[in-house]
DNA sequence: CGTCTTTGACCCGCGC
DNA sequence: GCGCGGGTCAAAGACG
């Protein structure tokens, strides 16, 4: 089984990077959307060129934890294909309740990050992980998270590793923006230092 | 007690 | 229209 454990990867399992980290501006979900492409525009070099990166450190330093030069960091955007019409969710409740349906696919921007294990930014948002879906084409696992800091709060994060890079972790915020203001501490911390033997052997 | 992770099932979008 | 794949829900169990 390839169980790896993604709450040390991506460190919102672990309250204290976030609160010993206060210089983090962390959120995505901020940046510049056009009403109908919701897209950031990077040029392609700039990963490779340093004074790319230092401008695009400075103008999305609000929105990420930090940007690593001379790392596998990488920020990529989905822009949303705004012109093709979809169908509109039904928000037919499911089986379980009389919710509204989830609405699916991303109809916020996206923005991915590639970075190195060691480079996995721990932001200051409490994330709980709600999902975990194996990834045709890959085998890792791709997670889900959604921000626990607020219960309003639609902000959603993925978590997969690289199938062709390993040891490079795509990070994938979706959703909203958060609604609210960084959480100076956990709500509780419990669970979040959660053994990994819960996760080994509690259903099979 | 409250929150977390795990996990199977459900639902929907999309390609064929 | 059907099937596949991906995204989400919710119950159960665990932890501080």
């Amino acid at each position: 089984m390839e169980k790896w454990d993604l709450q040390a990867v991506v460190g919102g399992g672990s309250s204290s990077d976030a609160m010993e980290n206060p210089q983090f501006s962390f959120g995505p979900w901020g940046f510049q959307q056009d009403e109908d492409d919701h897209s950031m525009i990077f040029p392609e070099n700039f990963e490779t060129n340093p004074n790319v990166l230092d401008e695009l450190e400075e103008l999305y330093k609000p929105f990420y934890p930090r940007l690593i030069p001379n790392s596998t960091q990488n920020i990529v955007t989905t822009s949303l294909p705004a012109e093709k019409p979809k169908r509109q969710q039904s928000f037919s409740g499911n089986k379980h309740s009389n919710k509204p349906k989830r609405f699916r696919k991303n109809k916020e921007s996206t923005v991915v990050q590639h970075v190195t294990a060691d480079e996995l930014p721990s932001d200051a948002w409490a994330w709980r992980k709600y999902g975990q879906k194996p990834i045709k084409g890959s085998p890792f696992p791709r997670s889900y998270y959604r921000c626990s800091s607020s219960k309003g709060c639609l902000a959603r994060k993925q978590v997969e590793r690289s199938c062709s890079n390993p040891g490079v972790f795509i990070i994938t915020y979706t959703g909203a923006e958060h609604c609210h203001s960084h959480p100076t501490r956990r709500s509780s911390l419990a669970g979040s230092t959660r053994k990994k033997s819960v996760m080994a052997g509690s259903k099979n």
